[in-house]
DNA sequence: AGAAACTGTGTATGTCATAAACGTATTAGT
DNA sequence: ACTAATACGTTTATGACATACACAGTTTCT
């Protein structure tokens, strides 16, 4: 849907490596197998042209440089050739569609370790940690939280994290599948919060302004035109400095994560409410 | 004239209302609220060039029905107009920009009412009603999940969803500030579970079979480049079908909201967590 | 009547992803 | 060492796309 713009690239079978007839044609693997192969640098490496002046890693490195620097709206094929000083269809040499390069650079955006295990067995005290660190690179690449996601992370760096976080949620005693489901509830919703702040922060720079009532153009533009009869709760809301204040029910200890703290917060007692329910909480006692 | 119609900018202050001198000018609004304004059909209508064949409600309408057969990438200016039998220019007088087509697009996909309030103060309930009520939009039109936020709503349908999700949650006694955080949270939430279930579904759709182990492309593929000492968790979750079988914590209620009910119910438990925290609770007891 | 305001249209510009064909450098197989 | 295969980076071209600009016709206000 909305998601996965390309299409005449990449869908269709591809008969072998590069021009069409790279490989012997019998094992080509398709798919995404394919994929997780390319992400992982398990290809063949019978180069008989030119020694390559360019490399994967060099033009995934430069447009991660062009994303951080002026966001993934910047990142163009031509912008990135640009950058490195060679013509736009070179890049195609080194990676299959502009899509796929956005995979690639979606997991060299999260090339940090996530924090080694813990022995105390606090699994909350893990996955917060968990949570607090994925963050921590969602700020330092906050266009990573835009990609387009197609699937299941396959890259080395994904699937390390992936591995992280289920170790730390294994810990509270859920089986396999209650893991994964958690890790996923985890997952998207760190991503999309992590979207809302900066939604939110872009709105409040768009406008003038910071994000305070009555100063704000928002605020005022709704209430002249809200119906107190249909939309009292909304007025109310507005009448109270909402949108100045700190989030309610904030803590030092969430101060790690922004404003995302309360929200984080929130799912995490969800998920210890889930783990107590099913009663095989190892922790705490 | 040289200086004429609608700049199409639309970022920087305009002058007056449409055309660069439609309004008296002193009291011309800016910014967001011009876009209130827009989205609220609150303009002047003094029209005096001919009568229009094309409406804002039409073109909106054109683009909906676009999206909701064939995605919101397959809504294209030249796509809308064709639809219509008009230029693609034509559209420019009723829209300021494709960025605001999405955004009228976006409060007329949520044009069905939420549920009225329920009186016998069960937050949770009329919470859970609410989520399943939303979800129901979003199934109707996928894509709305997928136009680019900026910003919070700013339509009357969206508003009213607005209205109603904090009416439910104020019911149990949190204060405005609170209710919104949560609102935030939930609504945030509900748009991005959804999007993973669709992207899910979307991503096994293009591999060739449902989701199941073992036959599954990337399961396969990621097993053959997995180093168990690496990544012992997830090869453990792997090794339990995990992601054949229907979510864990499945429950009945929950149907209506499909895959989604599990994470859903998560979230709900973690702001039932944090009522009862503030002692506040006025429902159940 | 004439000016002003607004309509839909035609044309043009610039950006984008990417296909196709080309010359060239390198190396595997002879 | 010679040749054919093949990978490399380039040139050129195509077809979307959003949208600026200028125009000609239409309606209404003065």
């Amino acid at each position: 849907m909305g998601v996965n713009h390309g299409d005449g690239a990449r869908r269709r079978t591809r008969v072998g490596g590069d021009d069409g007839r790279g490989m012997t044609s019998d094992e080509r693997p398709a798919g995404t197998t394919r994929e997780i192969e390319l992400l992982w640098g398990r290809r063949e490496t019978p180069r008989r042209g030119p020694k390559p002046k360019l490399s994967r890693a060099a033009v995934v490195e430069a447009a991660v440089a062009v994303a951080d620097a002026e966001g993934l709206d910047a990142v163009s094929m031509q912008r990135v050739a640009r950058e490195l000083g060679f013509t736009t269809m070179s890049l195609y040499r080194h990676v299959d569609s502009k899509e796929d390069l956005l995979v690639f650079m979606q997991d060299a955006a999260m090339s940090q370790h996530p924090a080694g295990p813990r022995d105390d067995g606090d699994w909350r005290a893990g996955t917060e940690e968990w949570c607090h660190g994925a963050l921590a690179q969602y700020r330092r690449h906050p266009w990573a939280a835009y990609v387009p996601q197609s699937g299941p992370p396959s890259g080395p760096n994904g699937l390390r994290w992936m591995e992280a976080g289920l170790r730390e949620i294994a810990a509270s005693g859920l089986d396999a599948p209650e893991s994964l489901q958690i890790l996923l509830l985890l997952t998207y919703s760190l991503r999309d919060l992590f979207r809302m702040e900066q939604d939110i922060a872009r709105a409040a720079r768009e406008r003038g302004v910071p994000l305070d009532n009555e100063g704000d153009e928002w605020v005022r533009g709704l209430r002249g035109v809200l119906d107190p009869e249909e939309y009292p709760t909304l007025l109310w809301t507005l009448d109270q400095g909402t949108f100045a204040e700190e989030p309610p029910g904030y803590r030092e200890e969430d101060g790690a994560m922004g404003g995302l703290g309360f929200a984080i917060q929130r799912i995490l007692d969800g998920v210890d409410a889930y783990v107590r329910s099913t009663g095989r909480d190892r922790a705490g006692d």
